[in-house]
DNA sequence: GACAAAACGGAACACTGCTCCGTATATTAA
DNA sequence: TTAATATACGGAGCAGTGTTCCGTTTTGTC
């Protein structure tokens, strides 16, 4: 039993460093030298390391309350929607919203570097099962042909999603749509 | 006018340099370390900054054969088989084989910063009239709707295929699988 | 063979991520 | 209040990148 509680200093520091990293992430993105986030904070590196052992620990606890919003909108959009594929649709969109919207977080999420591995995980653990209750109810429905895995549905749409943003020949949305028109059930035989 | 030829051993060194190049891509990926592939051939970094400039130079350059012969494949599918669309497939197919092989080459297609600009502009210039080829024919066919474009479809097959290779849970054919599959023009009205 | 142009090699610089430990501070007990 | 101790901090320092620069070597020509 830790009759100690957590240090004031330590606290503070650690939503500074939140506030700091949230801000850095808009400017240049998830992959932005540990040093700036640092110096930003005005702490020193040790600092971030001591908090955030890895720099997905440190994406994951900035963008953890989005996710949750990810995550409950899901059996929310299934009770409310007219069908289980509009439904599963409108939740790809606040997917792909999410994604596309943090610049470079797609690429975190698919890369199989070195350290990204909480984030990956954080983020399979959490909407893995959401995404995975709607496509169950699509393919129970007969909206959709069953066989694709939630897993692998979540991460070809984040792979779709990667790259620069400021393109306008290249809309990962559109690409979105078209895997999920493939996902449908063949009207005939 | 240039009056004196490139230099013997210049012209062999920088065949040593492509074959190094190619080993050394295969195992650990474009994103291996210049001095990986100048210890493998046995020069000193300065010797490839000199022949390729960038990184991508170089990647361009070993890849350009297999490129290439993906080009060319193009209009021998539309002429051989059954439809366009099964052309089209045949063609992904092929696409995808490359990508995939070449573990890092589809997030060289869509990385965007660090100097992958002379990789992507080959691989579109060579490519995407060939994937438009196909698109078109398939489309005048009425196998599938119009609207997509190869520039976009290309990039999304490309990123469909980053990632990892060594997970079960996530077979990118399968993904471009259920792409193609949308972009099916719809049976009934 | 002598000479200059071309090419080479790799040390050196700049910039990363990450660790380690002496120093400073907060908390608690006396 | 003060002393003791656990806790947290800062940033120098290490290791691994990409890239440049220039003294040295090789090649081609006369």
């Amino acid at each position: 039993m830790p009759a100690r509680r957590k240090r004031a200093d330590a606290l503070r520091n650690e939503q500074t460093l939140l506030a700091a990293a949230a801000a850095v992430f808009v400017t240049s993105g998830v992959d932005a030298p540990i040093r700036e986030i640092a110096a930003r904070a005005g702490v020193g590196v040790g600092t971030i390391y001591r908090h955030f052992p890895t720099r997905a620990d440190l994406v994951v606890a900035v963008y953890r309350h989005q996710v949750e919003a990810c995550a409950e909108a899901g059996p929310k959009l299934l009770a409310d929607a007219e069908s289980p594929l509009a439904a599963l649709r409108q939740w790809v969109d606040l997917f792909v919203d999410f994604l596309v919207t943090k610049h470079g977080l797609a690429n975190a999420l698919q890369s199989d570097g070195s350290g990204f591995d909480a984030l990956h995980a954080y983020f399979l653990d959490r909407l893995v099962p959401v995404c995975a209750q709607l496509l169950d109810a699509a393919v129970d429905a007969g909206e959709i042909g069953p066989g694709t895995r939630a897993y692998e549905l979540m991460r070809g749409i984040g792979n779709l999603c990667v790259g620069r943003d400021d393109d306008p020949r290249y809309d990962p949305r559109r690409l979105v749509e078209l895997l999920i028109r493939g996902l449908r059930r063949p009207r005939s035989s």
